[in-house]
DNA sequence: TTTGACTGTTACGTAAAAGTCAATTATTTT
DNA sequence: AAAATAATTGACTTTTACGTAACAGTCAAA
């Protein structure tokens, strides 16, 4: 049987438009099938979708997301290729580390802005 | 004294280009003083700059880094705009603390794919 | 049978964030 | 002072990631 998922399924799902997925589709990045014309999205599509939209939120391209999903889908066979992705597996990496800091500071700055915010209501409310 | 800072030294330490940081100049996000046309970046600028980028690398807008800087200089008077900062203002945390778990998640599946590299190494390097 | 929801394709449009280039102007160095 | 170096402005271009419009086919319900 294996369920299958309509476009606009998944677009209420995840919170984008068909234009969106077509687009993902479009760049290689997903391979629903078809029945005629429209497209079946199966699970594995699905949880692909999940993948990509993470990606997207932390900022990678649509060409870094490409890049990982296809090396999942095979390792490159070549000694100097592997090595290549290596390298650029453990960039990626201190970027996100990077990443994580910026996002704990800001966090933390923006418990600054809150702060400043209660004690502008406070002086507010007190005057009136 | 107090020390200033060219553009371009700005840009070699920020790896920024000079037109990033007039852009900046253009948005309102910073304001550099001038001894004739050219910019007088003093430590303050520097600083900020510093927050701007990080806000760049985590994917914020011009449009909230400016809202942002703003709300620093000073906080709004008025208290609704105070109360309707504020639910922005924990909407953000929301989206980064959410940031945060796709970093995490991506970052233990960058682990994976590097494992996945190495195999296929030890694999590679057996066989030949 | 026509309405409405959903699907598709093709093509052009757009917003953000710079990059690039050209023409000037200032400043330094020789 | 001439030449080289550095900075400015303004206009135009580019890239990414879709949005939007226009038009058409499918299928179920009213």
């Amino acid at each position: 049987m294996d369920k299958y998922y309509s476009i606009t399924e998944l677009t209420r799902e995840f919170g984008v438009s068909t234009r969106t997925l077509r687009f993902y589709e479009d760049e290689g990045l997903i391979h629903p099938e078809r029945r005629g014309r429209t497209r079946l999205f199966r699970a594995t599509d699905r949880r692909l979708i999940q993948e990509i939209l993470r990606g997207r939120r932390i900022g990678f391209t649509i060409a870094e997301i490409r890049e990982i999903i296809q090396v999942y889908r095979e390792p490159p066979g070549e000694m100097g290729q592997l090595k290549l992705l290596m390298i650029r597996v453990d960039e990626k990496r201190n970027d996100l580390r990077q990443k994580r800091k910026d996002i704990d500071e800001t966090l933390a700055e923006l418990d600054n802005v809150e702060e400043a915010c209660l004690t502008r209501l406070a002086e507010i409310g007190v005057g009136t």
